[in-house]
Formats: C-alpha cells, structure tokens, sequence
RNA sequence: GGUUUCCUAGCUCAAUGGUAGAGCAGUUGACUCUUAAUCAAUUGGUUCCGGGUUCGAGUCCCGGGGGAACCA
C-alpha cells in the first residue's frame, strides 16, 4: 500500500484542512488532481462555453445526418464505460443526460489516456464534437476535444439504486439531485410552480410586493413565532408567521391587486407536513370578495395542473398504450385520483356537520350535548373547550380528511377567522371559504374585513389576555380607508405536495429543517 | 413531548451471541458501438457514540446522538 500520507498533501494553502472522511477513493481522486497539477493543469481553473443543453443539443440530430452537427455540452460524469480504445460514457446537466463516445484514434494516445485515467464518475467535463446516432439508436457527440473542469474528490452514490438514506437525502441534497430522477424532476415541478403562478398573477395585473420578515407582532393567524433581536436598535422581533396584515396596508396604500409569495416562520412541531419555515402565496384583490378568489384559485390550479404538471394517462389497453392529457394527478395516500377537470363541489361548513353527526339541530345544542355528541363521534372532546372547538375538532378530524376531491368549504364560523367579513344573512359565520384537496386545507380565503371598528373588537376578542398582541398600526391603517376585497392564500408547499405525488412536505422542500447532525463523537453525559 | 422502528465499506444491503460479507463504486489488467457493458484479479470496516452483561457483542441490556412512521 503507498504512501497514504503523500497521496493526502495537499499543494494548497489551507494545509490544516483535514477531510472528515477519507477513505481509499477519496485518497486515490486526490492524488489523480495532484498529477494533474503537478503536469500544469488546474481542473478548477478551466472552464468552457457549452452551445446546448443536452436535450437541446439531442433534438439538433437529423436522421440520417452523422457528423453534421457540431456542440459544445458539459454535465457531470455519470456513467462511464471503457472498452479498450473506444469508450462511451454519459454527463448529465440540467435537462438530463447525453451520451459522448470518446475515441483513442481521434484524440491521440495522450488525450485518451488522460480520459480513461484522470477522470472519475462525478467529475465536471465538458467537450466539443459531432452529433452521430448509434447502431442502438442513440443519439451521441462523436467527441472531438474535451476538458476536465471540475474534479469530483469524492465519489457519487451507487448509480443503480440511488442514495436512499432519507437524511442523507436531506443533508446532501444535492447528491440526491445528482442520482435520483424522480427528486430533480419533483424540485424542478416545484420551481415551475412558483413561477408559473406568479406568471399567472401577473398576467392578471397583480403587483408583487416584498413586506418584513421582521416584526414587532406576529400577525394574521394563530401561530408561535420565533424570536430574535436587533442589536442595533436593541429591539426585539418576531419573524413573521403569516403575510396578511401588510399586505392589506397595500390595499390601503392603494395597490389594488397584490401578491406575495414569501417564508413564514412557525415555531412549531415538526411532522410530514410542517416544515418551520414554509413558503406561502398571498393574494389580495381589491373590488373582490371571497367568490372572486373562488374563481381565481380555481384558475389557477386548474392552469397549473394543465400547463405545468402536465399529467397523462394511457390511452387505450396495455403497457405500451399511447398516453392523453388528463387533468388528475394520483392521491397516493388515498387511493384515489384527484380529477381537477371535474365541478368543483361547494359547501356550507355547517351542512358538512350537520351530515356528518346526523342532528339537523347540532348548532343549537348547549355546550355539554357538544360534548357528549363529540365523543359519540369516538373523538376525545375537553370540557374546557369553546363550543366552536368542540364543532371543528369534527370537521378537522372527520370530514377534512375525507375530501379528497377539490372541494369549497364556505361559510366557516366566525371564531375561526377574526379577518373576514360577517355573512350578511348569519351573523355566526364569515364569508370565506377554505379550499379542501386530498384531505388537506390547500387554500383559505375571505371577503376581507374592512370596518375598523369591527376589525378592533374582533382582535380585542381574540387576543383576550394577550392584549399586547394587538396590530395597531394595522388598525391605523384601516382607519385610513381599505377598499372592500377578496384575500386568498395557499401554502405552496401543501399544493407542491399535491400536484406532485409527494409523500411528505421535506420531499418539496430542497433544505429541510433537521437537527445538528451528530458530531461525530457523540458523548454520553 | 410519547410509542414503535432504523443506523454495518463511498453507496445499496447481508451476517442463530461464535473468524464482519456481497453487489455497485475503487485499484490492476484485457477489450475501438456500449446501455446496470463484459471478463480476470484485487483494495477497502471506530458495525452512530459511551457504558454494561458474557469466555465471546454488529447482534442482548442501559444511557446518549441522529433519521423515519404513528400519536399528541
């Protein structure tokens, strides 16, 4: 065995750095970067122009046309086959993978040795040729020329089965990018979503506006916020937990149509579906009301299903069936296909209850026939719980999950939202609806409050003992005048979750939030 | 926060309380149209950490760390 302390020198000033892991092949691609040097060549000061993309450079081919098209592409090196003097190997970049045949005869003995020695699965190359098409059918650049521009020092996962080390997965992100396609291709969804909503907003003359992430109350929902504190000002602040109350003193400030879509911060449990900091789109429209946003989420889901996650399914019998436009996405949890092309079912929240207990009377019954009518249900009910608690820990534990198709929630009882505005018809609901998909709340939205007075006393209400919690500014600003208007928000990684088959929230997030990994030499105290 | 469960080579996984193995990757060699290329040889281990039981612990027990699922 050579030298293991050479072949770990490094030739660069940070001597002290030490690998927390160093291993054989970690040892052996170090060494192969120092000949490299040693010979005058410095993979990471290379670089190239790269013409395509490899899916762009593949649909230049002609049939029949070997050799007519010339490209410059680069991508990581993910396969790597040598057979003596000719070797086919395959890199991969943003659009997925192209296959290059390198040849001895072409490149000359020296070039080719350098390729078939230097080089390891994970490296950075780029490389100039032809575009030719193989006796299997393949589409690949007859490579005239090529340079290393980056050195992987370390290996990638084993390229059958991927990594599937779940929190590596999460730590190493970008390993899981490299080897697992079903990963790029969910996170790349997501990042189509995002911009294809705000297209969409756009296209409908919605401003996008940035409000604090910093502030002194964290307003808009019920939530536990973290804290921080500003040294300067030695002030301390709360990150936000919801966009609403400064989006409204847009509407205020007379930007009638305005979006967000921006991180909220909830110091909060950490599950499949909550992640502390999440990304939200809030919508405000003035003029509207909560059948406006109705109809504008209904648009946009049914846009971004069609144009953006594009799902298919066979048409006509057996594996090889040509496939069709669809507009349902499978709902693996349930089983069931979610067909967003399908009517979108409305209904009142007091008529799901009233259904689901069977008691036509149930919002007129006192608080302990709630009670005894909760737990007859088989759910556990406190005593000390306000009568609207009672009534919803059914629908949030018997009726939500059940809603697997898009399905409009309306009318929801006034204690749940102290933002929205009063049925005219019932003053023991708010006009708002909450948009149920897959079991999930996707999207709550309100015919937005704007009397301040009403606005005061439902916060005072609200905030109870906590009076200190009240937005003021925020009241201020009503004060000033806010135009009537429909609100809409949507968690974007719920919907990303949703539309692209994902099992839990971490899948469409790139960086979850998990412990500090273990320090290596955990000690037992 | 509770219950269950997982952590072994770079990666994916084996191993009745009894010598820690395989595939891929790596290394060496052969091979000028391969598709998880093939063939031959071969390197590689703090079994998450710390204790304990035992003649003997990857395996059993206790404590700790991290992940996952379910519950709160």
């Amino acid at each position: 065995m050579p030298e293991a302390g050479v072949q770990l020198t490094l030739n660069l000033s940070m001597s002290d750095f030490v690998p927390d892991i160093s291993n054989d092949q970690h040892a052996v691609r170090r060494r192969k970067l120092d000949d490299m040097r040693a010979g005058g060549f410095d993979p990471f000061r290379a670089n190239i122009a790269p013409t395509h993309f490899s899916a762009d450079a593949k649909a230049l081919y002609v049939e029949g046309q070997d050799n007519v098209f010339a490209v410059t592409v680069a991508g990581r090196l993910v396969t790597f086959r040598v057979q003596g003097g000719s070797s086919f190997v395959k890199i991969q970049d943003q659009q997925g993978q192209i296959q290059l045949y390198f040849r001895k005869d072409v490149l000359g003995e020296e070039r080719y040795l350098f390729f078939k020695k230097q080089l390891d699965l994970g490296d950075i190359i780029g490389v100039s040729g032809t575009l030719f098409m193989t006796k299997t059918g393949e589409i690949t650049v007859r490579v005239d020329a090529f340079t290393l521009v980056s050195k992987a020092l370390r290996p990638l996962p084993e390229k059958w089965s991927g990594l599937t080390d779940a929190e590596q997965i999460y730590r190493q992100r970008y390993l899981d990018l490299i080897v697992n396609t079903e990963s790029r291709h969910r996170l790349m969804t997501r990042a189509r979503i995002v911009s294809a909503v705000r297209r969409f907003l756009e296209d409908r003359q919605f401003l996008e506006v940035e409000t604090p992430v910093l502030q002194s109350v964290a307003g808009g929902a019920a939530a536990r916020p973290f804290q921080t504190h500003h040294n300067a000002l030695d002030t301390d602040f709360v990150l936000r937990i919801s966009l609403e109350l400064y989006l409204k003193r847009m509407l205020v400030g007379g930007y009638d149509r305005v979006f967000e879509i921006g991180r909220n911060f909830r110091n909060e449990g950490v599950s499949r579906r909550h992640n502390p900091e999440f990304t939200m789109l809030e919508v405000y429209q003035a003029y509207s009301d909560y059948r406006g946003m109705m109809t504008l989420v209904k648009d946009l889901l049914v846009h971004l299903v069609r144009d953006v996650v594009k799902p298919t399914e066979p048409d006509g019998e057996g594996e090889n069936a040509p496939r069709r436009a669809t507009m349902k996405i499978m709902h693996a949890a349930s089983g069931q296909e979610i067909d967003f092309g399908a009517e979108w079912r409305e209904v009142k929240y007091k008529d799901l209850i009233i259904e689901k207990t069977g008691d036509p009377h149930w919002f007129a019954r006192a608080k302990d026939e709630k009670v005894t009518g909760v737990k007859r249900l088989g759910l556990y009910a406190d005593p000390k719980w306000e009568e609207f608690e009672l009534t919803n820990e059914i629908f949030g534990k018997l009726i939500e999950p059940t809603l697997i198709q898009p399905t409009f929630v309306t009318h929801l009882p006034k204690e749940l939202c102290p933002l929205a505005k009063i049925t005219a018809d019932d003053p023991t609901t708010i006009d708002v609806f909450e948009l149920i998909i897959g079991g999930m709340e996707v999207a709550p939205a309100y015919s937005e409050q704007n009397d301040p007075d009403v606005q005061r006393a439902m916060f005072e209400a609200q905030a109870g003992e906590e009076q200190q919690k009240i937005d003021h500014d925020f009241l201020l600003a009503l004060e000033h005048g806010m135009p009537p208007a429909g609100g809409m928000g949507i968690g974007i990684d719920r919907l990303c979750i949703l539309l692209t088959g994902a099992e839990s929230i971490r899948d469409v997030i790139l960086f979850p939030q998990l412990r500090n990994a273990a320090s290596g030499g955990g000690s037992a105290s």
